[in-house]
DNA sequence: TAAGTGATCTCT
DNA sequence: GAGATCACTTAA
């Protein structure tokens, strides 16, 4: 058996805020032409509840952002300006819309460019995190508090001040071996 | 600094 | 059905 098991779906079933900064660390797996690559993440945001202006979900769930209101542990895939696919893992209860984007790893920054480097696009949506997806997150190694780094998010200034500004960003610091 | 790109959402 | 918007990247 393999050392090291995947995050199980009780893993996202925490607060958004919790399972963003905890992620730090850890590894996302992808299973491609029989090889498996690992990329450690290093940054990701989060997007929790219905009143987040930020969200796809401020209103509502449409045919989009529905997958965001349902269980944990299942990818949210999506194209964003129209050539870019952004990364998202659903979090929370179910009808708790949230999710939270990785946005980046180690060897690979920016949502976009991740998702080109891991050859993700929209076939994945709905899809659980779980090898049999041929993406899903291992643990990592753990991370002392004092490395993990909030800012505001990224590109959100249309949710107002309020909500632009928050620190649902969450980066670790340093190099890491 | 600005343009590219196309699905999605919000009006008519 | 039409128009504005958008959780980004790249090339100048």
């Amino acid at each position: 058996m393999d050392t090291t098991s995947p995050l199980p779906r009780e893993f996202f079933n925490q607060p958004t805020l919790t399972v963003a900064s905890t992620l730090l660390g850890c590894r996302l797996c992808r299973s491609l032409d029989g090889e498996v690559l690992r990329y450690r993440i290093t940054e990701t945001e989060a997007y929790d509840g219905p009143d987040d202006l930020a969200s796809h979900a401020r209103s509502g769930p449409t045919p989009r952002s529905a997958v965001m209101f349902g269980p944990a542990g299942i990818w949210y895939v999506y194209l964003c300006y129209g050539i870019h696919w952004l990364l998202n893992i659903v979090t929370g209860p179910e009808a708790y819309p949230a999710a939270v984007l990785i946005r980046g790893t180690d060897t690979v920054t920016g949502p976009g460019r991740l998702t080109r480097a891991l050859a993700i696009n929209g076939e994945l949506n709905h899809r659980p995190a779980i090898p049999e997806s041929a993406l899903w997150i291992e643990p990592g190694e753990p991370v002392e508090p004092s490395r993990v780094i909030t800012s505001p998010r990224i590109g959100v200034a249309y949710a107002g001040p309020d909500w632009s500004q928050r620190p649902y960003r969450f980066q670790l610091s340093g190099n890491v071996t």
